[in-house]
Order: structure tokens, then C-alpha cells, then sequence
DNA sequence: CTTCTTGTTACTGA
DNA sequence: ATCAGTAACAAGAA
């Protein structure tokens, strides 16, 4: 499930990898994975990419010459993987060479090839990600949805005290809301709270002002954690390869209910649905 | 078989 | 306007 710091890791792997590269051919092999009018989409992309930017989990491609970009949101389960001729390397999270050997697989939905016979793979198995064409007014319209980016330096905290003033939300459904914070999905606004000691289901404006100092603090820190080790991925967590994004490791509530807290050592970690999501926490450890 | 999972949007009802 | 809840999208795991 990538959030800000897989999206990120992603994004700094593809910009070594696919800039300025000329595509010679673009495969659609799930045409709903492409928003919009195909053919248009085909003629843009072809262009090649110029440079890649990123607000909360969305990637934004500015393509060569037309002046417009591709919009690409992986959902759940989307993934951009690249795959040079002779080196195989992952677009995000590090992958067996025999997954990258067996590209394209039946959960591909995209391929870009470049002239150097390397490829750009879309791959998606729930088929809930995307990829868009957008000129400037659409790509600002889109932008304009987003709250702040959690790991602008804009993001400070007297902007982050003034998002949560007068919110009666739950402090999980505040850390989700794209609208307020850009980038925070459930992985991270648990591993928010837990760090915090707060309950995801308290609401925000019962929250003490050191609790919210301590919520702020911890959504940089685990994000900035989080990309230093290249991500988390859960399923490679699941399997034996040992190959997965490194924040897994960390991961203290996330994925844990049912076992022991990790600061309390005693309490079993318990899970319940909030703001519509499965959220796990230390009911002794966090109030 | 059913239930649950995830990001996001759209919708309904309070 | 604000907020909670749920369906929808899709596929697979348990």
C-alpha cells in the first residue's frame, strides 16, 4: 500500500533511471488503467519524461515538450517498475530478479519500453491505480485537492496546530484526510499515533498541546525513517525473500494486532475499524 | 461460501 | 458547513 515514503522511494529510483530516455513503444495492456482518452494519452506519453514531481502519493510526470503531464496514483496496489536491459533494478522497492525476469506478468496493465530496450512496467492487481494526461490548468486543478505535503518545510508546527483547530474528527481520520496532510495513509497514521501515545479514535480538539506537539513530530520522523529505508512493503514482509522495504522492521502496531506491544511488552495489541479503516493499537501504551 | 483488506470519491443522512 | 457511515471500484487471502 504505498503512502508518501514508498511513493517517494519510487520517485527518486525512477528519476536515475527514465528521464530524457526516448520511448519507442508504449503497450496498454488494461486500457482502464489509463484515464481518459486513450489515443491522446498515447500521442503525449510518447513524448517522454522530462522530470518527475510527487504531491502526497501522486507522481507527476512533466513530459517532454507538449507541456503537459502524467498523473499516476498506484492506489493499493500499484507499482512502477523499471527494468534496464542488462541490470535489473527495481523502480521502488527491491524485487528477486526473477520477479523482474517473468515483467511482464499477468498483473501488468502498462509498458513503456525505451530505446535502450529498457523497460517502464505498470503493474496493478487490484486495478484501482492510474494514469492520466493532464495540461497545466487540469494538473493544477488536481494539485489543488491536496492539503500540505507532510515533509514540506512548510509543514511546521503552528501550520499543523491551525489545520487541526475546531476539528471534531477523529485524530486518525484527520491524519488520512488528503485535504489536511498530504501523504499519511493507514500504515503510517497508526505508527503516527502509536509513537504519539494518542488513540487513533480520539478527536482531534480533545487533544492537549502536548500530545498534538508530539503527533507533529512523529509524522516527520516516521515519514523521513520510512524513506531512508526505501519504503515498507508488506506483502515481501509476508514472504521469505528478505527483500522488501526496510521500514517493515519498524513497524511497532501495523500488521501487529493480536501480538504483544513492543513498549509495554505485556498488553496484546488490539484492532478495531476507524474513520472505515482497520487500526490497531496499544490500549495501555496510547490514551 | 462469506468476510475482510486497501485509497479515494461519491453519496446519504444526521 | 461538518462529520460518520457506506458503496463502489477489483481481486485475492483466510
Amino acid at each position: 500500500m504505498p503512502e508518501l515514503p514508498e511513493v517517494e522511494t519510487i520517485r527518486r529510483g525512477l528519476l536515475k533511471n527514465v528521464l530524457r530516455k526516448k520511448i519507442v513503444k508504449v503497450n496498454i495492456l488494461w486500457g482502464k488503467s489509463v484515464k481518459g482518452d486513450r489515443a491522446k494519452f498515447l500521442g503525449s506519453v510518447k513524448k517522454g519524461f522530462k522530470n518527475i514531481g510527487r504531491i502526497g502519493k501522486l507522481l507527476i510526470f512533466e513530459l517532454n515538450d507538449t507541456g503537459k503531464y502524467m498523473l499516476v496514483h498506484l492506489k493499493m496496489t500499484g507499482q512502477l517498475i523499471y527494468r534496464s536491459k542488462r541490470k535489473l533494478i527495481a523502480g521502488g522497492h527491491k524485487i528477486s530478479d526473477k520477479d523482474l525476469e517473468n515483467l511482464p506478468n499477468q498483473h501488468t496493465r502498462l509498458r513503456f519500453t525505451f530505446e535502450d530496450g529498457s523497460d517502464l512496467f505498470f503493474n496493478d492487481l487490484r486495478k484501482f491505480g492510474y494514469l492520466k494526461i493532464a495540461d497545466e490548468k487540469e494538473k493544477n486543478r488536481e494539485t489543488a485537492k491536496f492539503g500540505i505535503n507532510a515533509l514540506s518545510s512548510d509543514f511546521t508546527w503552528k501550520k499543523f496546530e491551525s489545520l487541526l483547530a475546531g476539528k471534531k474528527t477523529s485524530i486518525k481520520a484527520f491524519l488520512l484526510n488528503q485535504k489536511n496532510i498530504a501523504g499519511i495513509g493507514n500504515i503510517y497514521a497508526d505508527e503516527v499515533c502509536f509513537a504519539a501515545g494518542v488513540l487513533p479514535s480520539r478527536r482531534a480538539d480533545s487533544l492537549s498541546e502536548s500530545e498534538k506537539k508530539k503527533i507533529f513530530q512523529n509524522i516527520t520522523k516516521i515519514l523521513e525513517k520510512a524513506i531512508e529505508c526505501g519504503g515498507t512493503t508488506f506483502r515481501d514482509y509476508k514472504d521469505s525473500e528478505g527483500k522488501r522495504g526496510g521500514y517493515c522492521d519498524f513497524l511497532k502496531v501495523y500488521g501487529r494486532a493480536g501480538l504483544n506491544c513492543l513498549k509495554c511488552g505485556k498488553n496484546k495489541l488490539k484492532k478495531t475499524k476507524i474513520a472505515g479503516r482497520g487500526s490497531v493499537y496499544c490500549p495501555v501504551c496510547q490514551k
